[in-house]
DNA sequence: AGGCTGCTAGAATGATCATTCTAGCATCAA
DNA sequence: TTGATGCTAGAATGATCATTCTAGCAGCCT
C-alpha cells in the first residue's frame, strides 16, 4: 500500500472516530508510518484536502460494496438487511467506537469545510443512486425508486448517529425494519 | 440573561456549525460577552462540561417544544410535520448553516467525550419518550409506539445530517413522507 | 462598617496545532 | 555517469489552543 493510500486510510479511520476537527496531523502522519514531508507533497492544500480524499474514497469503495452486496443477495432490500446487520455488528464488536466515515465528518464540517461537505454530498448522491438503481432494475418507478433510496440513506446515518451517541443499536434495528417495509413496496 | 445561559447559549449555537473540536472557547467567551474566569468558575470541568450542558440545555428545550406542538396540533403526526417543516425552512433560510445542536455534537465527540455523549443519549431517549407517550395516548400499544418513536428521531437526525451535506431540502421531505407513513398507522 | 460569597477581569502559561523548509534519497532516461 | 523527477526526512516556525492564576468587584447578611 502505498503511502498516499496509507494517509487517507489513517484520517478516514481518525475521522470516523474523532471527526475533523479532532483529527491531528500529527496523529495521521504516525499512524501511516508517514513524514510530514510526504504528506505535504501528496496533498498540497493540507487538511482540508486530506478530508476530502478520505471522505469520497472511503464513500465510493462502500458504494461498491452495496452494489456488490446487492447484486449477490438478488434484491436491494434484502442487500440493504445485509448492510445494516453488518453495521451493527461493527457497533457492537468496537463498542460503538466508529461512526459512519462519511456521516461524522460530513456533519461535522459540512459548514467549516466546503471540500468536506461537497464530497459528503457526492457520496451521499453515488449512495441513494445505487440503491435506486436497484429498485428501477425491480421495476419501480423512477421517482418512486429515487425517494426512497434518499430516505433509505438518511435513515442509515441517523440511526448510526443515535446508535452510537446512546451505544445502543435499537435505534439500528427499528429503523431497519421501517427501512425494509418501504424497499418492498413499489 | 445571565453570564452562564449566555455562555450555554453561544456554546451550543457553535458546536452546530462546527462541532465540537472546531469550537474555540475564546470564540465562546467572545461570543457569550464573557471572560475565561467566569466561564471556569461556572464550569470547573471546562470544555467538556460546558458541552455536555449545552446540549442537555437544548436538548431539554427542543423537547418541550416538541411536546407543546404536538399537544397544539392535536396528534403526533402532525406535530412531528410542524417539526420538519421548521427545520426545512431553516435550513433554506440559513443557507444550510446549522445542524442540529444535540446531533452534530453527538455525532463527533461521541467516542472522545463521554459526556456529550451521554447528554446527546439522554436527550435523543428524552425525545423518543415524547414521542411515544403521544401515540399511546393515541391508543398505539407501547412496544410498538416506543419502536416508532426510535425511527422518528433517527431519520430526523439523518434527514437533516444529509440536508446539510448536500444543501438540499429534498432529503427531509422525503423522509418526512415515510415518517408520517409511520406514525399514521398504529 | 466589616466580612463573606459569588462572580468577573484579563494577562500569562505551556501544550499542541497545521504547515513550511532545506536537504537528501531512489529510480530511471540518455 | 549525469541529470531530472518523484518522493521522503524531520527539525523548525509561528499561530492557536484550553486552562490557570492573582486580583478585584458588587451585593448581602450581621
Amino acid at each position: 500500500m502505498s503511502t498516499k493510500e496509507r494517509l487517507i486510510g489513517a484520517m478516514s479511520s481518525s475521522m470516523r472516530e474523532r471527526g475533523y476537527g479532532s483529527s491531528a496531523m500529527k496523529d495521521i502522519i504516525g499512524e501511516a508510518d508517514a513524514t510530514a514531508g510526504s504528506l505535504y507533497h501528496h496533498f498540497p492544500e493540507g487538511k482540508e484536502q486530506l478530508a476530502a480524499a478520505a471522505v469520497r474514497d472511503v464513500g465510493m469503495a462502500n458504494r461498491d460494496a452495496l452494489v456488490a452486496v446487492m447484486e449477490a443477495s438478488g434484491s436491494v432490500a434484502d442487500g440493504t438487511v445485509a448492510f445494516y446487520e453488518a453495521l451493527i455488528d461493527e457497533m457492537e464488536e468496537s463498542d460503538f467506537r466508529y461512526g459512519c466515515p462519511v456521516g461524522v465528518p460530513s456533519t461535522e464540517a459540512a459548514y467549516m469545510v466546503s471540500a468536506v461537505r461537497e464530497a459528503g454530498a457526492e457520496v451521499f448522491g453515488e449512495w441513494a443512486s445505487a440503491i435506486a438503481t436497484g429498485l428501477e432494475r425491480e421495476g419501480w418507478e423512477s421517482a418512486r425508486a429515487e425517494r426512497a433510496a434518499r430516505f433509505a440513506v438518511s435513515a442509515y446515518e441517523g440511526a448510526s448517529t443515535l446508535a452510537r451517541a446512546t451505544k445502543d443499536t435499537v435505534y439500528l434495528r427499528d429503523t431497519l425494519g421501517v427501512v425494509i417495509e418501504v424497499l418492498r413496496n413499489p
